[in-house]
DNA sequence: TAGATTGTTAATCGATTAACAATC
DNA sequence: TAGATTGTTAATCGATTAACAATC
């Protein structure tokens, strides 16, 4: 892989808009199934649920890809997101601990539509090494260094329990995983330049919990 | 339920710290767990992934806990934390959509042991009636008003699919539900004062992608 | 040309961070 | 008292928003 030069790299896209540029590229995909040839930044904020003005602002990172007076041209929109966040490209994905929710990620479809290929199911326990899930055979846990070698996985995903999340995590790290996406309740320790994205259940319930316990404070008796 | 006084109440709180409370919360829970009576920030801090200065910024939202000095006593500090939080009192939760992600949310054991109660699992498919998940009963998606009105449900969980997840919200709401749990890929529109907060697995993995891309580009050929 | 809509500017708002006075 | 650590201040940084000139 070839050092881009700095003329065409490195324009440095804020963090908030690309978390927000897969919720354009969905909303595009919607809009180009639907029929849609061309659409506003009115059109493609609505459907994105964000405002039109925070939306141009986002696309302004990327380049100029509408034209002033008539809108966007939705499948040239949704290759140039999908080109700048990189989905273009396959990105083999393993997924180590199948338990309920290993079971629902890997049966989850919309990981392969949108550019990640999940090439191995792992597990410690033995017991589970007989199941095929989705179609993938389960395999020991230590099969997880051969497997990253011989796929080229860059991408982890960890759905054990909270306790064995940082072992996962350092074994992965230390045969070049180095984006994490992280289902166990633990915060885990990698060294800079590895990635981790948190996703926690129950984190999300208790805010939207602060917000009702408050709502109802507010109303009247 | 009474309205507090201004005095007392809406201390208003920053949403990012209100994010960070529940991380907080685990991290104490984990602290207490081993034993630990007293911690400083920095502890907490390390403990909970984050700097010493923002924790401490954020703790100062909700009161003055600590002891200068000394650090915080960590079980009085979970208990004002979850106080704040609105998890000391117990939430009856609805999920909608038993597929593979909802049985994973029904066995989630994370849910109970935080003051979430899941009182009920619906689904449209008349086909899933028969089944038990997590022992309780999969129930037809049409008593979910009675479901609502009996249990005094104020949180709801859509794990449907895409296409049906508007028509499950536009009837939580109807019933009463102001604060939604959305896994469904879907921007899902709601009145003023409803709550939706949105999981969705396939954006964080391309979050990861567009940083691994980037990794990949800076790196010598 | 007239109307529509982008891309950008500048102002505002909110979050983070370092530093340190207060105080145990 | 001396050392430790909180709670707060103020500076900095990043994100959002409204407005509008550029331009199709």
């Amino acid at each position: 892989m070839t050092a881009r030069t700095s003329a065409e790299s490195t324009r440095d896209i804020p963090e908030a808009t690309v978390a927000r540029l897969p919720v354009y590229l969905r909303a595009l995909t919607t809009l180009s199934e639907s029929g849609t040839i061309t659409c506003s930044s009115e059109d493609l904020a609505q459907a994105a649920g964000v405002n039109s003005a925070k939306l141009r602002k986002d696309l302004s990172y990327l380049g100029s890809y509408g034209t002033r007076g008539v809108g966007y041209d939705v499948d040239y929109l949704r290759y140039q997101i999908a080109r700048e966040i990189g989905v273009t490209q396959d990105w083999p994905v393993v997924i180590v601990g199948i338990g309920n929710l290993g079971h629902a990620l890997a049966n989850y479809s919309g990981f392969r539509s949108r550019g990640f290929r999940v090439v191995a199911l792992l597990d410690a326990d033995p017991t589970r090494h007989d199941e095929v899930v989705a179609g993938i055979d389960v395999r020991p846990f230590d099969d997880l260094e051969q497997i990253v070698r011989e796929n080229g996985v860059a991408i982890g995903v960890i759905a054990t329990p909270a306790i064995a999340a940082q072992d996962v995590a350092d074994r992965m790290v230390a045969c070049g995983i180095s984006s994490i996406l992280n289902f166990a309740a633990t915060v885990l320790s990698v060294p800079a330049g590895v990635d981790v994205r948190k996703v926690d259940l129950s984190i999300e319930l208790q805010i939207l919990a602060y917000h009702e316990q408050r709502k109802a404070q507010v109303e009247p008796a």
